[in-house]
DNA sequence: GCGCTCAGTTGAAAGCTTTCAAAATGAACG
DNA sequence: CGTTCATTTTGAAAGCTTTCAACTGAGCGC
């Protein structure tokens, strides 16, 4: 591959002033550039990033390192760090986790030694993301934590508003006559489903409802979880009339076990999820569920270190995206209620209200 | 950030001598090999792999350039590769091209300048992937494409039997009893759209079953597609009496129609979609598809690739997967069998067979 | 004609590693 | 103790770019 050196005999000048062209870094006579330019277009020359990063001390690389991108949830997010990315001529290096904190260790190390610009990160469980983003910052990367914080993260972040997403969808449930609401949370030491149960929890206090402990499970964030945790739920006396699942994936397991028992979702039992994948749409029922913008959350996050590279030295930014509950066809009024009015077709015209 | 000079210097030794250590690239001394290995441990010396890859000419990156990681048939794809690549010490750069020929080519000259170890290509529409990937074998670079290939493409390759896969499935949809098919495909000049559609006439054509011109409807491998070409579908008369879908967010596109249309799927309408998404599980009817193995897709590349790299040079490889017939609730006999007989219980049954 | 300024250009160093020829070390042997 | 030979270790170059101090040459005022 051709290199600078030969551009610079093409257009018989020096290595510099072809680097000055380059980058604009100096002024170089308009014939001088012209002639550059032209051998460069010639042999089609581009510059070695590596070369360039070693020497800047910094490439545009944004490393970004999630759990499993086969996660449905995922995609999306990374889609719009990488639009961000790329228009600004940054690339991405992808590296999943699968929430294996060791995993995510050898890629923090390793990462940082390609001088990235900067990381966009979903903390795996118990991360130690916040002792290494010290190391990144004092080499002048931006790391930017999303979705969900690792332990006393204080850097930048960017997440959904996990509390007020679950409180509305609660409350939905609430109003449309449930008293029994059960919940099925991610993992609560992630500080998304902890958000979460605790949007669930202000919702039910406010309306003066009570719940016991047997109606939270815990499990993690995926379907064999919810198929499980809804099958102890349904053993439940007295049953829960309506479930509100930590994430879609949980839901579509609680969707099973809840066809498997012999019982009509929603008819005999609601079910809310959180995410609004694109398969709550295709569900049989279909599946409400608290929307969360997960491009945004990637661009966000992607024009955060951005505008970080670019000098942006105010305090850590937390930046919290709305919600948006999405209303279809897995929740309507408890047995009993049902029978009595219909007031479910009002409440289903919400849709697309926060 | 540390560097070899350092730990040159905390040994006692020379810069040579650490890399020797660092790379097994020469005998060293046991005693001295340990304090350098101590050294490395106590500041937790990475080796920069910018600097490593521009002495080397290589590094261990491997570029990943796909159509759109928010369609749901590639996050297993570029899992696949992760997986592998991880394994074996190689980092993925993901790319999106959003199927844009000019988008792809500058992801193509810009990682050429990363002097990746490969790179794994899902070609965009019209793509000249022939022509630069001969600029990365010259640099040693291996580059195999995936899924669908670009015209006149002679290097390594993996894609999944698309023409067997649409030919089995469509036999199954005859053997049912239905005479009356119609497909909706991919962009035909797309190789894995052309091949499913080979498949679809070979069946059509071993039944003798008479194909018009308006059966075979040409659209983008989506939901709007899908849609749009089923509502013509659905107007012809006599009207098909199944649709094979030339991917599965086609047949969810059809679904859709299918239902707007006030048609009930399978009872007057089959549908068979391509690639057994996970959300072909999940809709209603549940979608019959032919399965392949996307993960698997990644996976084979990758270890096509590092095989290359370490040395293998026999002949470009062909390799093609085997698809497999996943059959669920979206299709049965046609409206005039069915009423004759039960032979639906019996060939559903079948399910996992190929 | 001299000195000065200024725009434009240059050359060399630096960034961090690998690699290879050459040097140093150490052990064995006569 | 001096050689010899094998084993270890070293030093410097190379890979490609950016950057900065220094240089060149033209134009200008006096």
């Amino acid at each position: 591959m051709a290199n600078m050196q030969e551009i610079a005999r093409m257009a018989g000048v020096s290595l510099g002033t072809v680097s000055h062209v380059l980058n604009n870094s100096a002024k170089v006579r308009e014939s001088t550039r012209k002639r550059v330019l032209e051998a460069v277009q010639l042999v089609g020359y581009q510059p070695s990033q590596l070369a360039r990063g070693l020497r800047r001390d910094k490439t545009n690389m944004i490393g970004m390192i999630i759990p499993d991108i086969t996660n449905p949830f995922f995609p999306a997010v990374v889609r719009g760090a990488e639009d961000v990315a790329f228009s600004n001529g940054y690339r991405l290096i992808l590296c999943n986790t699968d929430n294996d904190h060791s995993k995510e260790i050898i890629h923090l190390n390793e990462l940082r030694t390609y001088l990235p610009a900067g990381l966009i990160v979903i903390p795996s469980n118990f991360s130690d993301l916040t002792t290494q983003a010290e190391y990144y910052r004092r080499a002048g990367a931006g790391v930017v934590c999303i979705d969900r914080l690792p332990k006393n993260w204080s850097g930048d972040s960017v997440t959904s508003d996990n509390e007020a997403g679950a409180y509305n969808a609660t409350r939905h449930l609430i109003q449309l006559g449930h008293t029994r609401l059960a919940t099925i949370t991610g993992p609560l030491h992630l500080t998304n489903a902890a958000e979460r149960l605790e949007g669930f929890k202000r919702a039910m206090k406010e309306a003066k409802l009570h719940l016991s402990p047997e109606y939270v499970q815990e499990t993690s964030f995926d379907k064999q979880g919810g198929h499980a945790k809804t099958l102890v739920l349904l053993r439940l006396i007295p049953r829960p009339t309506a479930i509100f699942a930590g994430n879609d994936m949980i839901a579509l397991g609680a969707l099973l076990a809840i066809r498997e028992a012999g019982l009509r979702c929603p008819e005999e039992i609601s079910l809310m999820g959180f995410d609004d994948l694109d398969l709550a749409e295709t569900t049989n029922p279909s599946l409400s569920s608290v929307s969360q913008p997960g491009y945004q959350l990637g661009t966000t996050a992607a024009r955060l270190l951005l505008d970080r590279r670019e000098g942006d030295t105010s305090p850590a930014k937390h930046i919290v995206l709305e919600t948006l509950l999405h209303l279809r066809n897995s929740v309507s009024p408890p047995p009993d209620v049902a029978t009595v009015g219909s007031s479910m077709n009002l409440i289903g015209k919400k849709q697309g209200r926060r």
